[in-house]
DNA sequence: CATGAATGAGGATTCATTCAT
DNA sequence: CATGAATGAATCCTCATTCAT
């Protein structure tokens, strides 16, 4: 390893150790008492040197938001996908979002209940035509055509359809979030009897 | 009345206009920029005479959700119910409900998205049982026992469904909330599918 | 002396303090070395409790430029004129300006050399019709008048004509300030030359 | 060009680089917003570099303050002298010097409003006998020997007469530069009063 | 009951400068 | 010769809270 090679390497292992106390800190504290003196204090450095890496708060928030979501949606999108059966496809994979989510709860309400300018706009999923720029829903809206075709979900406005299958889900997770000591067993009847009602509402 | 009442009145005034100032800069600059000077600024009233009415900020704004939230729901609770179609009843009360929550974003995001201890308490609705304490889950569950009556509703676990109910549109309304720029058309589609989802999920 | 007058006063002493601690630090570290903290640290009070009495920086140094610079204009309107040797009174008047300004040379760098908006915008002095509201620039326009009008001042714009005087004059205060040095003799030289030239520039 | 010249010559460039780089922000964003950063920034290269060339800002500052200053007095230089109208050609060169200064005012305020220890020294004007250190000085004091030789200036003092001309004219010149706002005509309408005062100050 | 001055900690940023590499 | 990461102090300002009056 060369010289500037392991200048790089130095320079990108503070950068995630920067990302990573922000991330730890969002998930200990919650968003609202993030703060660069807190992070600086966490790695032991000065506050000035974040400011090396970084812009400023906003762009630290943002990528550790960036990189947070977008392993989640990576994760999402490994989930294999039944071809047989979408509409439990469709329940698999938003189950498999909601168990994902529940174990790292402090970043899902960072990134999905937060109102920042910027943030926001990193998830959004209401927008139309949002399908041609989210995998994730695009992803959604293969599994309902896919229903729709072999006669297992009847038909409708497919983005329309994946929007509500995500809206509705991501109602139920906030609460269980937020909601802290609901007990495993309530939990589960509620996931369960969500999708009940969800797959029940898509199906002819 | 009495020294002492009036006293009692004053006293309840200033506290009401405490509350009342917060809960307009609650509506109007957000969450995180709600200080106790401010509120001292509006009643104009000194910072310190704030400590007499609450213990800290913290009970302010748990009071300030408490009753805010409460005022929401005592409208709710005024919405007619149509017994003959009680599926129409539960997509009027919850659309309904959407709108209030619509008016008042800032309301609906102090309250409904907030992870401070001692507020998410109390709105929390996924607890088993929680259809005995909360009067507007009560309200939903007799709709959903009546549909079940009359045979407009399957059979189902009533409280499980009337959170789910919930949950789902909650998950809709704080999106519409947080992606600020969807136009109107784009909302009324959203709400419209919600329901038609919704209330075929709930039919037989 | 009853208890709000007392309060009165001791709230008065304290702005009084900042705000001559803050001529202060400006006298002796110059325009751009103050800070609310220096300030803070003069007065010995905590830089919060400056905020109670002005709403930032900006507001203490307005006030302070406004006193200081009004303290000045009004030594100068108590010089006596001498109606029957305008010149001279020109001449007496602008020569005080000048000392009482190298008195205190840093409030003068202050002041009149400083860029900062809202400051010099409370020294201008070249604007048409600036006469009508600068009071200094006003007593002088009287004085050329009488001068024009015994004869002993040539005809001219009598605003302009002020405007020159107070600008070359303060051309050479400026530099006096400015080359700390210069011996006492070759400024007296310097001013009484400027003054030569000047009130030979405007006889007839 | 051997190896040791080349060196020197690209040492000298990047010098220059940097003192043309904090003069372009200099003129660009004013004196308080010069920082070695954003030099750094400017040259692209790293901050650390400026610290080869130069001791500190000041250092960097005084060099940017001379060489600029330098420049204008040589252009100054260069504008003709009229022997027959000497009075003339005081006010080409004054008037020259004084539009020259305005097209860079923020280079003006950084050189002649500057208070810094070292800066100030370097285009001082009043000390006695500078005419022969200040080619400036120097080239006024000939015009005014010169009028005064052909009878078109009155007999004074040369040296003293060259300061005050440079003075009151530099008086007006900071004015304009402060005084932001000031309409063109107006400009101009002081510019030719200050003249008109200045030469009849001069003239027998 | 009410005041409002005062604190002390904390917020984000920016800076000149140093120094190991 | 040049880098650029790191520091530590400084910048202005806001905050919840306390407490003598």
């Amino acid at each position: 390893m060369g010289i500037t090679e392991r200048r790089e390497a130095e320079k990108e292992a503070v950068r995630n150790k920067i990302l990573y106390a922000a991330g730890k800190i969002l998930a200990r504290d919650g968003y609202e008492s993030l703060s660069i003196r807190k992070i600086a204090n966490e790695i032991e450095y000065s506050p000035g040197v974040i400011y090396h890496y970084f812009k400023d708060k906003a762009e630290i928030i943002a990528t550790v938001v960036e990189e947070g979501y977008g392993r989640i949606l990576q994760k999402l999108r490994e989930i294999p996908v039944d071809l047989e059966n979408p509409d439990k496809s469709i329940e698999n994979s938003m189950k498999a979002y909601i168990e994902l989510m529940l174990e790292t709860p402090e970043q899902f309400k960072a990134v999905l209940l937060n109102d920042t300018v910027g943030i926001a706009d990193k998830v959004n999923m209401l927008d139309e035509g949002i399908s041609k720029e989210r995998k994730s829903i695009q992803s959604l809206c293969r599994m309902i055509q896919h229903g729709i075709e072999i006669g297992k979900i009847r038909e409708m406005d497919i983005e329309l359809t994946a929007q509500i299958i995500w809206t509705s889900t991501h109602g139920l997770l906030s609460r269980l979030v937020l909601e802290k000591r609901i007990p495993k067993e309530q939990k589960e009847r509620l996931i369960d009897h969500h999708f009940n009602i969800l797959l029940k509402g898509l199906s002819k």
